[in-house]
DNA sequence: TGAAAATAATACCGTTCGGTATACTTTTGT
DNA sequence: ACAAAAGTATACCGAACGGTATTATTTTCA
């Protein structure tokens, strides 16, 4: 690993969190320069621009998230354990590492929908690979005999997405946790009926 | 109506779609004075700054949302069908004057969370109200024998504005309607077994 | 070890930012 | 109709923006 790699890997690693919580828009240059005791000119010497900043930044932070979630379903057998997974990170995701600012996911939908395509395109496709995912996890568990024939993949990867998301998105900005842990059981119900 | 009134009633109503695409910080006076035909002057003679207007235009959004929702309600005797207007509405929110940009709850409470307090407290407010107001229609359809008398009307409420939220999110940055389709699917389900 | 190559810091570019004091124009109420 | 009040436009402020050419410093490897 050259020296010039080690400090793109640095200000990655010190930049993801200001993106994932300032947004695209909202992270400036000194805040770049703040928060890896760099210049400006050495952050140009990495990067082109400020938005290969903030795709590399995306893409650390979404792979942070995929560690976390690899880890603990390597720690199960069964494919139910393993789809429940992702409701006891999310909802104890202080006890992971997980991203400052909560998921990139939803933080940079929701900025780059309409003004973004690079970093909107990124998320699409962490979405749609997210969902096969979780898809190809239930087709496992009809073929296993664990979930019923009559269960729908697709769908259930959809919703327990869109619940995931939701409920990070009420929680964070009510500070209710007993909202989250609301819509966490319908996900833990919703994997229960795949039986 | 003075004149004072109608022309700040004209910036906000002009602004608001602006704040809803590309965010609070995203949005600059130039964008606002683009908009209006108006100038900064004119502007700041109405409004005490940009964090003003921003206020203002998101509760400009959120009514537009409530608005259509009502209307659509006050269309249906029965509450599961008055349940159903969030289905129908977010699913062809096309037909209707939705909020250009999308979901103002969404799309705020991802960006303000971490960085604008006013903000975020209205969005709050705004979605605990919403809450409530679903929590309530269910308490009145099992009042009605419409519903079972098992049904949580606190924990169904979040786990509908979860999913809606979750499936604009994913359908707005994958442009996948079938994605949205599913996720609308499952909340047509909810509504159903709480009868 | 020393010179070429890579990396980082400095100093600056033009532009846009949010915001405001002042002057001008239009409403408003008598 | 007219004076006072309210609303709007002009012209500008200093600061921060993203970005870059140049200089200085490290690495790197022969």
């Amino acid at each position: 690993m050259s020296k010039a790699e080690k400090t793109k890997a640095f200000i990655i690693e010190k930049t993801a969190p200001i993106f994932n919580t300032k947004g695209y828009a909202g992270t400036s240059l000194t805040d770049m320069t703040e928060a890896t005791g760099l210049t400006k000119g050495s952050i140009y010497g990495n990067f082109d621009n400020k938005d290969e900043v903030a795709l590399a930044a995306f893409e650390h932070n979404r792979a942070q998230v995929e560690q976390i979630i690899r880890g603990e379903m390597s720690k199960h057998e069964k494919v139910k354990d393993q789809l429940m997974v992702y409701v006891h990170v999310y909802k104890d995701f202080l006890k992971h590492p997980f991203p400052e600012g909560g998921c990139p996911l939803l933080n940079t939908a929701t900025e780059a929908d309409d003004t973004h395509p690079a970093l909107k395109e990124k998320v699409s496709a962490a979405i749609t690979h997210w969902k096969n995912r979780i898809a190809a996890l239930i087709k496992k568990g009809i073929d296993n005999k664990e979930f019923s024939s009559t269960a729908d993949p697709e769908q259930t990867a959809l919703t327990i997405i869109a619940l995931l998301e939701g409920a990070i998105m009420i929680t964070k900005v009510t500070g209710k946790i007993n909202y989250r842990n609301a819509i966490m059981q319908s996900v833990e119900k919703l994997i229960n009926d795949l039986e």
